[in-house]
DNA sequence: CCCTCTCTTGAACGATCACTCAAGTAGGCT
DNA sequence: AGCCTACTTGAGTGATCGTTCAAGAGAGGG
């Protein structure tokens, strides 16, 4: 095998193993020495790959997950029921799922970043900012199938990430799916609302 | 000045200095050198008042924090306009306002700790999903005056803490407060599709 | 075959981590 | 006055933090 694969098989290991990591508990909660151990290299070699150090590894982590978990949800929303408003409502249910059998641990990928680095690291929080932005470009244009105005979708587009958010931290905290589900309902009760005054205008 | 009152006042400023910094950067990125120097004391007065260490601090944090901003939020409800719907609403601005106002760093004073703990520390974690569950015991109660029913008001209730948590996420990253404003404007529309259908019940 | 370049390895750096402890200070009480 | 208790102080524990580096391993191209 070539030095060169042998090479992008132990980066994306150890991008995968941030990534998890990261996502249970955190950033400055979780050592590089654990990362290579998770990945199964040392901490030399995450080192030759990532010269700007863990700084350039969780910014690469951020990214990285960010488009994941992006296209994740895009697929969720694509393959669930075909009215839009019940395909939001689907998502917080197939969410509440994964999160569930992941031992609530697989919530959002970035959430306990960004609120790690938001007010520390200003890369960092201009990193998780824009994987934000992209995710509601993304839930925008698919709110557009519910209410045709471009604002009225991006508000509710915002909406509906501020609740699955909110609600991934209520449910990890609790450890039950009460506020996703809830969530998901009103989700389903603003978007048929919004859907109804938009037709209401035409 | 008696030991006793000295003791109290540091006992205080640690406690206050733990929750400031936790705030802006999270638990584990929190040293308690930190603390104590934020605090004028020293690391060996903190084991002093908590013997428990840096978990026994963080527990009293998350209680003594958690149990402030409850009453933060219910005294802005309680002291915004009348209607209640608008009142939710006037809520997401003033807190839009404290955010940016702070240099976006006093959002939520528990909620990246939450994530942090909640798959690594189970006490704390318990203590984080208690201080929320007294949350949504009060936002149930101002929600009843919204919508009568105990079941729809505690799901109103529900969306309404997923979506400022959520917001304050987005909008710490972002370091903007338009999340925060979308959030408000959908609480609003929410909460009154919810008090319009329940009353069309009666 | 040997050189080169990529990647791995293991040891070491100073700094900081949570934590401990013994000694010192000072007000309250008898 | 003298003791007690509460609190402070500063030094020090081993462990882990992020980071660096020199040396070794190993496949590809000449």
């Amino acid at each position: 095998m070539s030095p060169a694969r042998r090479g992008q098989d132990t980066r994306d290991r150890v991008v995968g193993a941030a990534a998890s990591l990261y996502r249970r508990q955190g950033c400055a909660g979780t050592g590089l020495a654990q990362i290579a151990q998770e990945s199964g290299t040392r901490v030399g070699s995450i080192y030759h790959f990532f010269g700007g150090g863990k700084d350039a590894l969780t910014e690469e982590v951020v990214r990285t997950s960010g488009a994941a978990y992006g296209a994740l949800v895009a697929g969720i929303l694509a393959e669930g029921p075909e009215d839009p408003v019940e395909a939001l409502g689907a998502a917080f249910g197939r969410a509440a799922d994964d999160l569930a059998a992941s031992g609530y641990a697989d919530a959002c990928p970035i959430a306990t970043i960004a609120l790690e680095v938001a007010s520390t690291h200003e890369p960092l929080r201009r990193a998780t900012a824009e994987v934000f932005g992209e995710w509601l470009v993304g839930l925008t244009a698919f709110c557009r199938g519910v209410v045709d105005d471009e604002a009225v979708a991006r508000d509710l587009a915002t909406a509906v990430l501020t609740m699955l958010e909110g609600a991934f931290v209520l449910s990890r905290a609790a450890r039950d799916t009460t506020a996703l589900h809830a969530a998901g309902r009103g989700v389903v009760v603003l978007a048929s609302a919004l859907r109804d005054t938009h037709a209401a205008q035409d």
